[in-house]
This record gives structure tokens, sequence and C-alpha cells, in this order.
DNA sequence: GAGTCCATGTAATTGGTTACATGATTCC
DNA sequence: GGAATCATGTAACCAATTACATGGACTC
């Protein structure tokens, strides 16, 4: 149950509407955690309903209107609540490993292609990320803070980095590991 | 649509019944596509209705009596031409990087247990994925084979051997990227 | 014959996807 | 006033999860 989590997580950082929530989604949230438009509508109605969020009353409710919310205190409570407690990851889903599993029985036609063209897609997102990190941490992303050193960044701005760069180094895994898929395939073809 | 295709591809392998392919799926197919016994029961009875697989006429058909099934010639049919189709990556949906966004706003109470948790339990598939490659491939995972020089590897061995050592990359980066993210988490706790 | 696995299933619910509907605003 | 675009929503569907049901085989 992250998607009300992160939509309160996204409204406390700035009151939205539902299509600002949405291109937030598809810039930076969404690198987590992905989410359309119908969904993000649904479950703000839901947590408006829970009273964890309201409209704004300046905004006129009227469907085509414009309708803005913000976190009530219910809502940060709940958010806190929910930051500290766990649960188990959740088993990975992979198609693309499905498919190289079955090319292992059936052979490797056509695998070649769609390998290139999710390695073309990682090495695009791979590099979208470092230059957010660039821009946003300047060559902050690749060091160790000694303890306590680090240049006065918020508690925020630390967690920002580290998610950053847990974005450039899950793309850093992606692009390597198709890379040396690749490879095995077209020996493999060559044969 | 993966589940169908992960399911003829484990029957191709071997003929089985559900509770086999339950157990399978827990221990080696599992790793990239999990799926419970109800998913696969219901699956297998698509699979059947579709002609792509049927059930070997010596297991009676009987609730409570095993029932192994086999893969007909439409149904690897099928996978082959899947195995050559493509799909859009799915985007990413990882709990634990919205709950550690969520405490960059709310703070970071209670994510340290959380994040040793998650830490735990991948140094342990880690080293769960690197017992299998020293098994099943011995020092063959991180070498480069030269071109035609693989000693005698099937198609199917080496691709099963990639998919292993993406596995221990996969797992590899979790490691690393939260010792990273513990590592902030108390640097800030600290202060 | 009671208890415990082994094995196959049903049913209800949830969360996500896809397709479509409709009102408001702006610009020509 | 027509087209494009901003904005909010509904509905149908599908895959996965959770909880429960039932029968067969074996063991004490």
């Amino acid at each position: 149950m992250s998607l009300p989590h992160a939509i309160l997580t996204a409204l406390l950082e700035k009151p939205s509407s539902g299509l600002e929530l949405t291109r937030r989604f598809d810039k930076s949230i969404g690198f987590f955690w992905s989410a359309t438009h119908q969904q993000i509508y649904r479950e703000l109605g839901k947590l408006e309903q829970a009273g964890l969020i309201r409209a704004l009353p300046s905004t006129e409710r009227a469907r085509g209107r414009r309708k803005e919310y913000e976190v009530l205190a219910a809502g940060r409570g709940e958010l806190t609540r929910w930051t500290a407690s766990s649960d188990e990851p959740k088993p990975l889903r992979d198609a693309l490993a499905v498919r190289i599993r079955a090319a292992a029985v059936v052979g490797t036609a056509g695998l070649e292609a769609e390998l290139e063209r999710h390695l073309a897609v990682h090495r695009e997102q791979l590099a979208s990320y470092r230059a957010m990190a660039e821009r946003d941490f300047p060559r902050g992303g690749e060091r160790d803070f000694p303890r306590g050193e680090r240049g006065g960044g918020s508690e925020q701005t630390r967690l920002h980095e580290v998610l950053l760069h847990g974005g450039v180094r899950m793309e850093t895994f992606w692009v390597e590991w198709l890379a040396e898929v690749l490879e095995a395939v077209r020996a493999l073809d060559r044969d």
C-alpha cells in the first residue's frame, strides 16, 4: 500500500492538484513508484474521504475545474506511522529474465533485438539520472562523506541524494548486465 | 503476461504437477517471476483449456489426485512466438524507496530497523545465488568467455549462467546501496 | 480413526491498466 | 464558434494476493 503514502509525501512537499501530481510522478517520485492519473485521482478521493487530506477551499469543485489538495494533521500522522512500519521485500517480477530463460529452451530467435531495446532504455535512464545528480548534487554523488562533514545539507537533501544515487546504481546494473547478456546471446547466435 | 510463459518454460524443462511447479517457482524460476500455487493452478487450467498443455492421461483427474502436465506443440509454438516478441520495460515500484522519500519529509524514525531487515534479506539472497553459481558454474561466473572458447556449454547452460550472474549483480546492488543508505540515515540520526 | 501431509482447488478482494467520457479554458 | 489543451473523472478488465475448502495417502 505505497501509493497513498507516496501521494501524501508529494503533497507535503507541495500542495498540488491531481494533474500536477501526475506530472511530478512522471518526473521524480515516480522513478520509484509509478502511477497513472486514473490511479492518482482515485486515491486522492479515498484520502479525502478518510480525512487525511482536503481540497483547498479556494479551489471550487466541479468536473474540469482544478482542485488543489493539502495534507491534514491526520495525514501527516499516518505517513509518519507508515514510514516507521515495515514490510517484506516484494519478490521480483522481471519479464525479460523470463524471456531469457524461455530462450534457453526454445531458442534465441528475436531475443537480441529485445535486449538492445531494453539496453537503450536503461542507458537513457542512466544518463538522465546522472544529469540530475550533476545538477542537484554537483560532484557529491560518488563520495563518502566523513561523519559530520557534509556541507550543511538538510536531512531532506541528503536522503534525496542517496535515492538518486540508488537510481544511478540500479541503472548501471541494468546496463552492465544487459550488455553481458547481449554478448552471450550474440556468441551463441554465431555458433 | 509472463506467468503462462514462465510455466510453459518450466514444463518444457520437465513435465510436472501443479505442486511441483510451485516448488520449482520457489527455487529457481521464481527468482525472476514469483507465483503462488493458486496462481499456478489457475493458469494451468487456462493453458489446458487453450490447448497449449495437457494432463498426462495416466494421471487421473480428481480433486486431491496428482495431475501432471506436458506442453503440446501449440504451447511450444506460443512460447517461441512470445520469446521473440517485445514489451516495454515495466516501471519500477519499490516501497522502500517511497519510505525513504517519506522519511525525508516526516523524519527517519524507525527507518533504520527497516533498512537493516532488508539488508539482511538481500545479503542472504546474495549468498544463496553465489552458492548456486559456485555449484553449477564453478569459477565461471566472473569471467568473460573469449568468443567460441566456452568449454562446450550448451545454449541452455550459458543462458542460465548469465541469468544467475544477473541475480548476483542485482543483489550486490541492493546490498551496497542499502549499506550506503543505512550509513546516511545513521549519520543523520546522530546529529 | 485422528492427525498430518500432499495435492488441488474456490472465492473475495485489492491494485493496476486500458479505454473512454466530459467539463473548462484559451487561442484562432 | 471550432480546435486544442487542461483537467477531472468513470467503467471494465486483469493479475496478484489472501483466506479458505476439500479430498487422498500415510502413519500412529
